[in-house]
DNA sequence: ACCTCAAATTTGTAGGATGATTGGTTCATT
DNA sequence: AATGAACCAATCATCCTACAAATTTGAGGT
């Protein structure tokens, strides 16, 4: 019986890991260009094809992004999100509205236990830009405020992980959001509810916290159907 | 401006993007092993190098493991559960609890909502293996039941979003859980507390189903302090 | 029946050759 | 001098052959 599954690494696995210290570390920074495949051989000491293969399983991953006749680029230091991206495109809106719901209804809960003097005044000032955007009718400058106050509020929550998972949902779901964003007939309930919940985390009233959140995804629901 | 952004798929990418159909169909069906590197190279007509970028790319999403001398083998078809599972081990047992909390606390609410008479047998049987588990003292075949029984509530919800990610998880929290399952001190009032919630959902009782995971969830983070 | 070892199968690694794309340089034409 | 065509260099994309390493299979001998 192997203690250990796979014991040994292959060659590629051993270049993958080491490429992807070297994006975490940021000693390759989002964005720059590494070096060319010939520098890189000689650096890790493989072959072409090895190389190749570890670079390939990073592109389709995310962390890399390769333009040919260009070079590669660091695209990402997290494979979450284009993992995410793909899974949440094989579901509907509904069903990932209320994985929203999950993390956002935790969120809150954990805000409303947690925050801290420095929560609180993002929080304030988030909500502010909401109120401020809804009385311009700026519905495009509201929508941006209302992501940045949600994300405060899961920043609020001190939970790396779970803000790791809202942002890189986020980013998937924001698309399909905007679409059915110009029917917001009722911005004002939508704001006072916000409001509501801000006040409560800042108040850390739990269950408060959480009876807004389940209004405002329902009020959502209701504008899916 | 250019209305794709890449409109020609390299060739990888489309070997790549066939072999998720044919996962995804389920035409190779997960645990499989998927014809040699000879045999594809002929059915996509690409060179091998080429296949097996493609091939190493879906290993390291997860799709599928390679074995030396064996073949190759479908292990999922979500690339989701591996960049996931990663993400879970940088984090603290806490923080994945608490994101835990989050998933089956939806996951309950949902089940309470949509069960139907096929989950309720589920349940039913899932929940009397924990009981005859606890009856015999037998603490591994007790966890088993457990994760089974979660598993089914998960599924009650019909969420396939939030099944998927909670299932992924599982994987990567069982481990740290058997360490502490040990000192199940009041298997008991675990069980107790499940048998709560199962019969919370069949009764469609949301509040209680919700409450019920909130129990444990606490007694959990009792535990890990 | 059991063990040994060679052969076949399959994936892993190496290295070379050529094509395709991009960006820049050179140079002749206007 | 400005323009544009032709050329060149860097880089990734694809293909090819060859050999190594791991596993399974089966023939052959004890």
């Amino acid at each position: 019986m192997s203690i250990s599954k796979t014991n040994r690494l292959s060659l590629v696995e051993q270049v993958v890991s080491q490429i992807e210290t070297l994006i975490e570390s940021g000693e390759w920074e989002i964005g720059s260009q590494i070096p060319p495949e010939m520098d890189l051989i000689k650096q890790f000491d493989v072959s072409r094809n090895t190389l190749r293969e570890a670079i390939r399983s990073l592109v389709y991953a995310g962390l890399l992004i390769t333009k040919q006749g260009k070079g590669t680029f660091v695209k990402s230091s997290s494979a979450l999100g284009v993992a995410f991206q793909r899974r949440i495109q094989q579901s509907s809106l509904f069903e990932t509205l209320e994985v929203r719901h999950a993390l956002e209804r935790q969120g809150a809960q954990l805000a409303a236990i947690r925050r801290d003097q420095e929560d609180i005044e993002k929080l304030r000032f988030h909500i502010t830009a909401c109120q401020k955007a809804a009385e311009a009718k700026d519905i495009k400058a509201y929508e941006e405020a209302d992501i940045q106050l949600h994300k405060s509020i899961m920043c609020s929550s001190h939970n790396a992980l779970l803000i790791d998972l809202y942002e890189h949902m986020e980013d998937s779901v924001h698309d399909s959001i905007h679409q059915l964003a110009g029917m917001s007939s009722d911005a004002t309930l939508h704001l006072s509810i916000h409001c509501n919940l801000v006040e409560a985390i800042i108040d850390q009233d739990v269950n408060r916290a959480i009876d807004s959140v389940n209004g405002y995804i329902a009020q959502f629901k209701k504008f899916i159907d």
